[in-house]
DNA sequence: CCATATATATACGTTTTAGATATACTCGTA
DNA sequence: TACGAGTATATCTAAAACGTATATATATGG
């Protein structure tokens, strides 16, 4: 017996009659009563007993219809919830991000919450090691990160370019714009949990290409632990604009650099191994909207 | 999508594989990849990733095994269930008796309930007006009474034939055996609902016969009240013998009759509007096993 | 009591679709 | 690069679901 026997079998219940119930279910009547001798055959009993036009259930038939009826409903349930979860209505969309692109999430998540209200959200934050390895181990849907990972595992697309900033203590005297080389003795905090991570690889290669390499009196793992170092005036850090907005920044001072071509290279990455469930292309969408930065052929995995 | 469909896809999962599953599932694996294709297409989106050989589950695929196993495995319990019912083994046996033939009950029901563990019993009492109309609103599957009902409405077997005697209070010095011309006098008990109680009518008429009636002195509506009646020495009756086998009979005498051709004539009963159930057969089977009275032709009902 | 209306069952032909076979493709590996 | 393991595609076959026509059964009205 399969679900559209038992349904043809709850109908004739609820219709009392076969000649209805076929009409409801938009088929004539023989096969339908066929249908219904089908099932009672292979259930070895009657389950509706027809004294001329009175049809009536059996034991075996009430019993069938109470279990069948709560069996379709749930049925149905369960496939609506797959096509809702299919389409991207629904689900847990897992990003990750670096912290210095953590500040890209808010804006897009509420717009998301607004579209699509029944989707849940993860968000994890690492370095762009981690967030790779969380990219493979399918722990995440998608991640934002500074720089494109250079693997081709990873398909990526890149945000708007931004440019990187001084941040020092607001008392401290310094020229506005900057030069990268009037940075040598100044005191410098950094933050990693790695020193491969590529938001310091980024700064630490700039002052590199200047001939020298910064003065490191502390590393954080944390950039609000940098910033609040930079309040009790211990030194100076590079971030990208953006990521200091949206912190708390009385007390820190901004300043923009003159002959420094760093800039943020935001970019949002997923994996190529994997198909990129509904809920996360949407996601994407949320930033090809705006910046037309990209081809949706990229987006668009071969299915 | 189908059951049918929904078990090839928990096959497939729990095989990670599309080619085992087919060999479990007994079938060519073409067309199981087909299936899987097909759900998908319908679903609107990807159930499982493949990417080359591992075939992992996607979102909307995890839920579907979560949710589906438990499905398939519900409803196979449920068709499971209508099946034992259907075969008797399960549900619940409805009997109607009316005061004579209660006597009958307790020793088939302790049979039945040895091969049919899983049965029910539901015992209703009553004078076979009440019984023909319970079985004609299928409140009972069978009934058990005096004298068969007189309308063709219901199938019927007869069961063994056995005596009426006289119950007396134990000190009364009377024959033994009796002539029924001998109750001439006597103070006579009598129980039944109406006066169309069908025992009640066996015994007038048999006193009729012999061309007087009974001396009733009293009218209960129970076999019970009668019998310590008795007890007190205000009078007799007539009963089939069995009916008060199982009483408690200190303080009653029971004589046979010499000249009184009354018979108890029991006969299980029921409806011909109506589907007989099985375990009603298996009930009814444990009469002809022992009785052999009736050809099995009149039980077994055109299906 | 027969005629009619209403409903279910049977017979048979048609269409749909699940499944089989053969084969091509894809990816990892030796 | 060739091979092996697994999956997808193409085409055919067979089963079964459905429709049409019709027979049968039962309740209702004249």
């Amino acid at each position: 017996m399969d679900l559209r026997q038992l349904n043809y079998f709850i109908t004739i219940v609820e219709e009392k009659q076969i000649t209805k119930a076929a009409k409801r279910l938009h088929m004539a009547q023989p096969p339908l009563s066929n249908q219904l001798k089908v099932m009672e055959t292979e259930l070895n009993c009657k389950l509706l007993d027809r004294n001329g036009r009175a049809l009536e259930l059996t034991e075996p038939g009430k019993i069938l219809y109470e279990k069948g009826k709560a069996l379709l409903a749930n049925f149905e349930d369960t496939i609506s919830e797959i096509k809702e979860i299919g389409e991207g209505l629904k689900g847990v969309l897992s990003i990750g991000a670096d912290q210095t692109c953590l500040s890209y999430l808010p804006e897009k998540i509420k717009l998301m919450h607004e579209r699509y209200p029944n989707l849940c959200f993860k968000i994890i934050e690492g370095d762009s090691f981690f967030l790779k390895k969380s990219l493979i181990n399918k722990e995440i849907d998608l991640a934002i990160l500074q720089q494109p990972i250079e693997n081709d595992n990873f398909f990526s697309i890149g945000l708007d370019l931004e440019e990187f900033v001084l941040a020092t203590p607001v008392q401290w005297k310094l020229p506005n714009p900057i030069q990268i080389e009037d940075l040598k003795d100044l005191p410098f905090l950094s933050f990693y949990r790695h020193r491969s991570c590529s938001t310091f690889r980024i700064i630490i290669d700039e002052f590199k290409r200047h001939g020298f390499e910064p003065n490191i009196i502390c590393e954080c793992i944390d950039i609000a632990m940098v910033i609040s170092l930079i309040n009790e005036g211990l030194g100076v850090t590079i971030l990208p604009k953006t990521s200091l907005d949206k912190c708390s920044n009385q007390g820190i001072q901004i300043i923009s650099f003159k002959n420094c071509n760093i800039q943020s290279n935001a970019t949002i990455v997923w994996s190529k191994d994997r198909y990129l469930a509904k809920h996360a292309m949407n996601f994407l969408e949320l930033f090809t909207e705006e910046t037309h930065l990209l081809t949706m052929g990229t987006i668009c995995q071969s299915q």
